[in-house]
DNA sequence: CCTACTTTCTTCGACTACAAAACGAAGTTC
DNA sequence: GAACTTCGTTTTGTAGTCGAAGAAAGTAGG
């Protein structure tokens, strides 16, 4: 089972908001919801009603009054894994189970070889979401509830860190996956599973993720994905930006300066990817005759204050701002955020902060944004399953 | 009468769209708007019904037969004047009148400094406009029908070459209109006319009239205006997106790589519009000892083979395409298009392609379409008359 | 000329989505 | 306990749209 539309539904007041104004704790009764959407008492009432015979939502007892009648409380039901997510990595997989509110329920990271092929890799990780799914509850205590109204599974969703056309589900020749290019991801996973499989760009993931978690309210907004690889994910008015091809954001083969520009697997030299992202930093330490093997090593030799790898580091947050600021005057969006590993070492986010200020239009950095992306390494399955839960709700 | 909300109508189906099939002559009769829109013929009826009775469309006799009933021709109303038009530039305006298809009346230039601020400049434009909607018909006869039933004049659209929150018809800090920074174009224009006036920014007008006429179908676009000044407007998802600050497209200031990098107006250096704009031309021959005065005099030389002129024309293309590479991996539209006087300098042209192939991923560049834009010198007030309508319409 | 068939457009009844208002339910406050 | 609040439902009305039926106006063929 694929899905070739995107949801073109999420409109001001529909069902999609109001659940996630009820999953965010903006609205808890039927009368908030109403105040929030600006629909009557009447219309709420009544998709309310067609959300619960879904399943999509449940009421929760009365709460406190405000010096009249009690409100009956809506909840998203809980407990139950709904939605399951992949979040592909170049060396890991971030894999859970998350309930309708976006919340997760149950995950794990396993190591991953890319190199083994889509089949191997996919059949793993879909192995372990059912995995997930088959446990009831979380380790968390709170076993009771058992089989919720909820419970069944709705549909998965998948991050691959390289460029797909999420209308087909198809990976289009991407830089760092052996034997992956032109593989129809939603095909083959819609063969093992029999519920919906939606399948996007891990940088887009993390911007859904990211957004509907910290600024759900603004329109436009950029998030960085540095790690490994380097990606950017683009809200436009409040969806998901992907462009013509499916490849919005892909800034990893922008070219920045650099001396001696470093050579690119694309065949260029001085690709935003060779300068600035996790693997070039360690190939760079390397070739400084520096020890270490991986992204763990670069950052912890970063955060040890190591002189060669802060230097780096600078290099790659000037690299990322430079291109970043071609974005913010073309784009002017709200809010730019970093998210992935590399974004928590200080020099990087301190230099793209600099650079970014220093290149922008004052009238676009003057209410800009620039954060980190707070929300961790669930960032990529909460978008994922953002993604998944549009589409069910879109679907009825 | 000011203007504050974006018209967020123009939605499948909509009215506007309705008016738009007709007047690209994609629909003549009720029937077609049917099979084009989806709509049901009764629901099309009625719609059209409306829209006759607001005067924005009109019965034109009877069509040739299909081999039943004949059509009954539908008509954007021509012949009168209802929508006015500023392309402000640098040192001419381009003032017109347009009728409801969006199609020019009548348009003149005339000669504009700047310099005297906005106050005398825009008194002087408006009643230029007052002037040509005054004259019932244009010059090309068609003299009898006088004042026909969409006569009236709707509105007023005016494109500033400089950064405009469209929201407020306010500029702010432009870069080359001393005396004009904080000017409320929208609420002076308000005072002296009786229409709605919209304000934005030129290359945004520039992008919105060459989509509409030439690619009305396609979902994301972008538009380079390289003139005096270099600015681009973007089309997301068939609409114009302007950002948080209405500063969306404003690429005049990004950093590009040069040698000796030219210092710009805004106090940094290397900035795309001080190595590719039509100031920074005339003033790099000018510094070359070459006697040149003006943005025509480079083209002629550049047309001419003039060696000094080609290399700066080529070294311009470059930084565009240099600027428009990040862009188009980041936005990955379906759409680029130059358009502006520089945009007839095959050299520029040239190499900016060159570069965009070279830089830009293959999958963002395999199906993007690189285009001059072709409408000549009233896109600008083209795409004006189309904000207006758009707003017209929709305000019903 | 008359019949059969097409295409175009309108009319009418039905359905849906939403809103406005009235009302019932459940509290609080004085 | 009366008055007032807040919450939610029920009822009624309205606007938008669709589908079916039919009227209008033609063509094609006998």
């Amino acid at each position: 089972m694929t899905i070739d539309d995107a949801p073109r539904d999420a409109l001001r007041g529909g069902p999609r908001e109001l659940l996630r104004w009820v999953a965010s704790g903006a609205a808890v009764s039927r009368a908030d919801l109403a105040r929030l959407s600006g629909l009557s008492p009447s219309t709420v009432s009544q998709r309310v009603e067609a959300l619960i015979s879904q399943g999509l939502l449940e009421e929760a007892g009365a709460g406190r009054s405000r010096g009249g009648r009690r409100p009956r409380q809506l909840a998203v039901p809980t407990g139950g894994a709904v939605v399951g997510a992949i979040d592909l990595g170049a060396h890991h997989a971030r894999v859970g189970t998350l309930d309708l509110s976006g919340r997760v329920v149950q995950a794990r990271t396993l190591p991953v070889r890319i190199e083994d092929g889509p089949e191997e890799v996919l059949d793993a990780l879909l192995a372990e979401v059912s995995a997930l799914v088959a446990v009831p509850t979380g380790p968390d205590g709170e076993a009771a509830d058992g089989e919720s109204a909820a419970g069944a599974l709705r549909g998965i969703g998948v991050g691959i860190p390289g460029p797909v056309q999420h209308a087909t589900g198809r990976i289009v020749s991407p830089s760092r996956m052996p034997g992956w290019n032109g593989f129809d991801v939603a095909a083959f996973c819609a063969g093992r599973v029999e519920v919906p499989v939606v399948v996007d760009n891990d940088a887009n993931l993390m911007a859904l993720g990211a957004h509907r978690t910290t600024h759900p309210d603004l329109d436009h907004a950029v998030y960085i994905k540095a790690g490994t690889g380097i990606g950017s994910g683009v809200i436009s008015d409040g969806r998901l930006h992907r462009g013509a091809q499916g490849s919005a954001g892909d800034i990893s083969h922008c070219r920045v300066v650099a001396d001696p520009a470093p050579p690119c697997s694309c065949g260029n030299a001085g690709c935003l990817e060779a300068v600035a992202s996790g693997a070039a930093l360690v190939t760079a330490l390397r070739d400084q005759g520096v020890p270490v093997t991986d992204l763990t090593g670069v950052i912890r030799l970063i955060d040890d204050g190591d002189r060669h790898a802060t230097a780096l580091a600078r290099q790659a947050g000037r690299a990322i701002g430079e291109i970043l600021a071609v974005v913010v005057n073309f784009f002017n969006p709200q809010v730019v955020a970093i998210g992935g590993r590399l974004a928590d070492c200080e020099p990087l986010l301190a230099s793209m902060r600099a650079t970014l200020y220093e290149r922008c239009l004052p009238l676009a950095t003057q209410t800009l944004l620039i954060e980190r992306v707070a929300t961790g390494q669930d960032v990529g399955i909460t978008g994922a399953a953002h993604l998944v839960i549009d589409h069910v709700v879109a679907a009825g």
